[in-house]
DNA sequence: GCACTATGCAATAAATATTTTGCATATTAA
DNA sequence: TTAATATGCAAAATATTTATTGCATAGTGC
């Protein structure tokens, strides 16, 4: 489960539909990255971080901080 | 073509072979990710980086403030 | 109740990452 | 010269992501 993916995708008032459409995806991609489910590919991490407002670590790196 | 990514490995002093074994991948996929060949999944870069002790966004995120 | 949006889940098809194998060249060391 | 390492390239097979389609449920507002 990507939480942080969720999270900053709710914060911008986004739906997952909304957010597929911005980066070229499905929403049943953008629910599966957000469900952990699977694995995406380095491209669609970075429209998705870029249309978030975020980097790829924001979203998808474990950092040494996390609770 | 990744530099970041190639010259993060050559500072370890690795093979693109011994970065493939370290990482479950081949020779070739790291041979084509650092020549910006293809899009490799988000498990192979978060391993990949792992290995060289760097994070995503140092090896593939497109800083601002790349020159 | 009824329409509408948001999300989850699943099967199939399509696209593409990754592996496997082999051969090529350049470099370095014995 | 010969052996060994490092890398590039390419074709075919395999694995996995991604799209497509459809149906289900919950919530909201009319």
């Amino acid at each position: 489960m990507n939480m942080k993916l969720k999270l900053a995708r709710v914060e911008k008032n986004l739906s997952q539909q909304q957010l597929a459409d911005l980066t070229d995806a499905t929403r049943q991609t953008i629910g599966l990255i957000e469900k952990g489910k699977y694995n995406p590919s380095l491209n669609l991490c970075v429209k998705i971080a870029k249309t978030l407002g975020k980097t790829l670590d924001q979203l998808f790196w474990v950092g040494v901080d996390d609770s």
